[in-house]
DNA sequence: GTCTATACCTTGATAGAC
DNA sequence: GTCTATCAAGGTATAGAC
């Protein structure tokens, strides 16, 4: 595949990034993304041999940006406490996005379910990417594999929760609430 | 409507609720309905006018049952802390479903967010019952109006936040612990 | 490699017989 | 009131021209 097919491939990707996003999986058609990319629909099939595989294109570019981001926080700050707080608040930052659309993990992975239990696993491994690296943090902070573990898994809980019902109620006061506890917990550990 | 109407009638809200909840409202058409029931499916649209309308329907038995569940809470517990124990801990009893199929509430509510913004106002009836129930028993505790709304909000959140976890990785252990976690904070209040 | 045209299926909804 | 037959629309995917 040359390079013009490669940037295509590219942008493609990008458009359904972005539609699967705010309007979900199913309910973006090709048309939509042709729609979205200015490229005709037909061409789709030349660089992914199904829907289900743009998906997983979308998710690889998804997996890769969370682990760039991760790897930023540890660039950017010395003690992993300064990394889990700086962590926590992201939601803030992005609380438009999410009380529209709700967290971009989150909901795929509720659509996800229901439908196709093959691409559920790759949603796993989105969530276990930032698990894992919460974890890593807190150990890191002293505590054990195991708590770590549990303590990551009440952190991604209850940022879920907060992302779930601000997309509900489309009121970021469940985010802001959410993340200042959040926070607090964090800095005591 | 005769009786044998009504009968009908129930019947279809009864499958139609069953396979929205395990199947996803959207991926859910009227010929699976019509198998589920044993009726034929022109028939819905003698009682139904359209599939949102059927929809509103189970919402409304929805809403229904979560008020008498919560009544019973009240006739059974004599404190507001013991209720909202028994509230918490409901998740454990239903684990098996909630892993499977997520929680009702919460996965709809994501799903419908995406597509119809009508029918989504509808399940912030069901989550409204829910919160204010919640902030009802904190303020008989002596909660301000103001903190048992906030307390109300933390208690959906982190329930929510689990039901999508368990169900995301197909794992209890998300239900577990943050029911563990919800209790010790309730007891504490 | 790129794009057009279209096949084929499923969906929600309708028309009309009984 | 109840059910069968069918419609129009829109979806994914394919065939094949250029």
């Amino acid at each position: 595949m040359g390079q013009k097919g490669e940037a295509k491939r590219v942008q493609i990707v990008k458009a359904a990034n972005d539609l699967f996003y705010k309007q979900g999986f199913g309910a973006t058609s090709f048309a939509d993304i042709a729609k979205a990319s200015g490229l005709p629909k037909g061409n789709f099939y030349f660089y992914f041999p199904s829907k289900d595989s743009l998906l997983n294109a979308v998710l690889d570019d998804r997996v890769q940006s969370l682990q760039s981001k991760l790897q930023s926080f540890e660039h950017n700050y010395a003690t992993p406490r300064e990394r889990l707080l700086r962590l926590a608040e992201m939601p803030i930052k992005d609380f438009e996005n999410i009380t529209r659309y709700g967290c971009p993990m989150g909901s795929l992975s509720s659509e996800l379910g229901k439908c196709c239990e093959e691409l559920e696993t790759r949603t796993i491994e989105m969530f276990d990417v930032l698990k894992n690296w919460i974890a890593g943090q807190l150990t890191e902070m002293g505590q054990s594999p195991a708590a770590s573990q549990a303590t990551a898994r009440h952190i991604l809980t209850t940022m879920q929760g907060a992302a779930l019902m601000a997309y509900t109620y489309g009121d970021p006061v469940w985010i802001e609430d959410t993340v200042a506890h959040m926070k607090a917990t964090i800095a005591a550990l």
